[in-house]
DNA sequence: AATGTTATTGGAAACGTTTCCATATTGTCA
DNA sequence: TGACAATATGGAAACGTTTCCAATAACATT
């Protein structure tokens, strides 16, 4: 069984037409029930299954959804394509991956090439929504998609956390906190239109408690010489007491740099991250940081895609506040009015358990 | 431009045949500079792109190759994604992704699918490749293939850990620290073949040690009835003094279940995980565990199943001992000569940058 | 018995490519 | 100038489906 058989072999074999065994085989338009008989008897015999390629060329659309984002290294991605994969797969769908290393170069080529592998929709995250090329395209091909990740621009759906107002979430935090100077941490900040609004709602939420501006940190690629762009940084900033990371991986490395240059987290910096990673309430001191549910956004990006496909209801996105949710930890300090070496700072146990 | 110009829109616009046009954007046969030149215009004119689909009816295969793995929740799957989807997407191919959660009947339907979808090759990961049904059909068609993180079987390709050698190097450094009896914590034990090796080469590695066989515990879907499972576990054996976690999840969930436990990691209870993802090294106590490399697991099953395709030569997969290490760390105790409630115990410093 | 209805079936076109083959056009050489 | 080779081009078949349409057969209604 080398070479598959086709529906060719089918009707040879059965001694009818192809049609007969397309109308059959797809229970559509009537036949005998001997004929049929024949017709299954066949297919057991040949192993027979249709070539989704003959039948896409035919209809002109496939059973495939493009999903475009730009790494899945961070886990955050990853859990939003599970989902996605979820919904689709109990729909009939496959997914047709690909990453964009955060270039938006790539990101424009994989939408050439999904379009013209014909695919039936998209999810994507791209590097700027409101100027995206690709997306553009998308649109004016009225090709199914929804974006993911990105807050949409008018005539868009989208499924993404409100960056902004998580952030001002995380100002209000440390508002509470007693912090003033704070810093904010990103990785690929003028690639990620995410990373520009976090930084922006920030500010804002910083601004509206009489805070002061939050000092920016931009670091590249990598993270290995976040220890030393960190103490630099701090040098530089020496009133800072909290650092804003734009990610919990990116939380989780600034703890261990801090650590390595004899910096006791939170007592001498506080650390708020983002996304809700699951490792975040298993390390000492417990990750603050603002909680997402990444699968959930997959799934209901899948299921807009869906839903324009099959022209049934749109879903709706939850509202901004239902995005994300902010999870007190151990790595954020309250700055009592004690003199500030006194060692008190209310560190929550490890064990605390987040509601998820 | 709704709708997608084809090679006829293109040849009636430059005013030739569909065959010109081929050959000339092609690149095959020959063309006049000046037909060349009519019909370069006409394809920019139209914004025309091939469509994939019928190039693949013609040619009967697909620049797509297949991947099936149990889940993108673990990292180590997503790493290995990662890491084939590079080596792919530059030789211009694109990833079709099915995850089976882990069910062996949905294993089986998504290779039915990709092979119905003509794909080019397939990466996959299988619940057992000693019988899977679906690897056999794989064969029977000689279809390029290469599986990830399970051994393989006879006429097989595969790029994988050596799940017996490293967990026989776990065994040989809990002996090290003079453990005894130790458990072996499992998720989805019967589910896949890679623990069940693990186990074994544990076990293995323990008796040619003089080491007691280590106790079995294997849970469910969720992490969460570990603590209870943990707390019930120790209780039936009360002499365990550390536990081997099949992944390090599991293993960090593990550590956190302790403390819930009111157990100390690892003075009473040590702990070594595997896969070695990056935040083990950022908790504390740091894990100690197997490093893997699944970004490079993955790269390497993506050449192996380009160079079927292109019948270019096989790539040799890492040799055993290549593919994993043993990285040391705090969360595994020496059980030294003293009386054993004298707290000293080797942690090593949180800063401990491992070597990846 | 003649007619109309319905169920069953197969032929053929269409989807968008590539490629084989035949034809038309040019150029080369004696 | 005639013969032949090389180049340039287009028609048509093939890839595996679905679906329209026509043809046949079976049956019910007068």
């Amino acid at each position: 069984m080398h070479q598959s058989a086709t529906i060719k072999d089918v009707a040879l074999k059965a001694g009818c037409g192809v049609a007969t065994v397309s109308r059959v085989l797809n229970n559509t338009g009537s036949a005998s029930s001997e004929m049929r008989e024949r017709v299954v008897a066949a297919v057991k015999e040949l192993d027979f299954q249709f070539s989704e390629v003959g039948r896409s060329l035919q209809s002109s659309t496939t059973k495939t959804i493009g999903f475009v984002v730009p790494s899945l290294a961070n886990p955050v991605y990853a859990d939003a394509l599970q989902g996605a994969q979820e919904v689709l797969m109990s729909s009939g769908y496959q997914m047709l991956l690909i990453c964009t290393n955060y270039n938006p170069e790539n990101e424009l080529s994989a939408i050439r090439t999904l379009i013209s592998k014909q695919v039936a929709g998209i999810v994507l995250t791209v590097s700027d929504a409101e100027r995206s090329e690709g997306l553009s395209i998308i649109r004016d091909r009225r090709l199914p998609h929804c974006l993911l990740y990105n807050s949409a621009p008018i005539n868009h759906e989208s499924w993404s956390v409100d960056d902004k107002a998580a952030a001002e979430r995380v100002a209000e935090a440390f508002s509470e906190n007693l912090h003033d100077q704070t810093g904010f941490l990103a990785l690929n900040f003028y690639k990620s239109d995410r990373a520009r609004q976090r930084y922006e709602g920030f500010c804002e939420g910083c601004k509206a408690r009489g805070m002061k501006k939050p000092k920016l940190l931009e670091i590249g690629e990598d993270f290995e010489d976040l220890t030393y762009k960190l103490e630099y940084f701090l040098s530089e900033h020496p009133s800072i007491t909290g650092i804003f990371a734009s990610n919990d991986f990116l939380a989780l490395a600034t703890i261990r740099s801090a650590r390595k240059l004899a910096l006791k987290v939170p007592h001498d910096l506080s650390i708020i991250g983002f996304d809700g990673i699951d490792v975040g309430s298993m390390v000492e001191p417990s990750l603050a940081t603002i909680v997402t549910d990444p699968k959930m956004l997959g799934a209901g990006a899948g299921k807009t895609v869906l839903s324009f496909i099959n022209k049934t209801e749109v879903p709706k996105p939850p509202s901004t506040y239902q995005t994300f949710n902010f999870r007190a930890g151990g790595s954020i300090a309250h700055l009592g009015a004690e003199s500030s070496d006194d060692g008190k700072v209310t560190a929550f146990p490890s064990s605390f358990d987040p509601t998820k």
